[in-house]
DNA sequence: GTCTATACGCCGATAGAC
DNA sequence: GTCTATCGGCGTATAGAC
């Protein structure tokens, strides 16, 4: 509690950061040690190896999601806001997204290259937006196709995050949050026409 | 000519192979000569500098590309056609993508994040295919949105390779390559809707 | 808990014999 | 053109003083 965060918590903090933006690979003990400015000595304290810090980020990645996903789950007025809370990440994290990508894409682009054993743990990012997103479908009536539709989105938005940091352009993302939004309207219609005459969402 | 590669090519090929199968930064000079079967040393005789071979194999990759697109060129029977035979290759060569991703958005991505120069190389490889699409849906008849149709399907392309790569599933690739071809249809059926009525496309 | 000092291997790269 | 031998640097990781 209160804003003293531990050395720990700190080192994991900056290694989430620069292996974002440079990659698991290519970020060394040194970058994360200057970061945090401790001696790179002290940092074996915390973490025995670097698979360790990989573990300890991937685990912090995981619960700031669950606890992003439950916020929108509580504020969003109905299943089709909460999707819409999705996509729109793409617009307010489109500056590091144009630089970085996107940081689960791109994590297990490259845990998967190097045959990296954590590969499975960061794809549990992927899982949980969406086993969230699959509900979201089911409660705007499309019981049968949730999960694909589900990965749909995430592939879409994906698509979205490499082409705009290849192309670092601003009206592409625009452009194409505009289609997932107009595709999000099409799947609430979709689902309103096939459900029987009468029923709601709750 | 004939099968007599030269060993600078067998380098390159090499080399190709393994920046898509390990990444760039996690390819080492000893991985690539002992593919090759030959000594770390007699490597430099033929490239002074990783960088140098990195040029190389995106320069075999641009013309790789190029050819293709003629042959679709040549052999499409229709612009239609030719936009199919793109969206295509997610099918045909999919157990490389589950396994490794799309070689153009991976690479870019790396080389992004490590803020290499020659990324500008690797993004003319997106480019390649944008201007190819971009004639495309123009002879489609969708003068004014091409390009953004052409942004829109690469997108969607690369969205398919990440998340097949992630969760290795084909099913997901089958059915997002079908939708793809649908949404063809729809790109088709709009531009005869808009064209003047008679008008061909050639 | 934090530091310095250090081990040891692999990296990209060079020199020079054949 | 291909090889062996080798360099300097940086990578992860450890030992031990404070």
């Amino acid at each position: 509690m209160s804003d003293a965060k531990t050395t720990r918590d700190q080192i994991v903090e900056a290694a989430d950061e620069l292996f974002y933006r440079q990659g698991y690979e290519y970020t060394s003990f040194a970058d994360i040690a200057s970061a945090v400015r401790i001696s790179r000595g002290n940092f074996y304290y915390h973490f025995k190896t670097k698979d360790d810090i990989l573990a300890a980020v991937i685990e912090s990645r995981l619960s700031a999601t669950g606890k992003l996903l439950q916020q929108w789950q509580e504020t969003g007025q109905s299943a089709e806001d909460r999707i819409r809370s999705f996509i729109e990440i793409l617009l307010t994290n489109r500056e590091k997204i144009k630089l970085y990508g996107c940081p689960v894409g791109t994590l297990c682009g490259e845990l998967g290259k190097i045959g990296h054993s954590a590969q499975a743990d960061a794809k549990r990012l992927f899982t949980l937006f969406r086993i969230w997103l699959r509900g979201q479908f089911r409660q705007l009536g499309r019981r049968r196709d949730a999960d694909q539709l589900a990965l749909h989105l995430l592939a879409r938005s994906q698509g979205v995050a490499t082409l705009a940091s290849a192309f670092r352009d601003d009206g592409f993302i625009r452009r194409e949050v505009k289609l997932l939004h107009a595709w999000v309207d099409d799947c609430a219609r979709n689902a309103a026409r096939s459900k029987p005459a009468g029923s709601t969402n709750s």
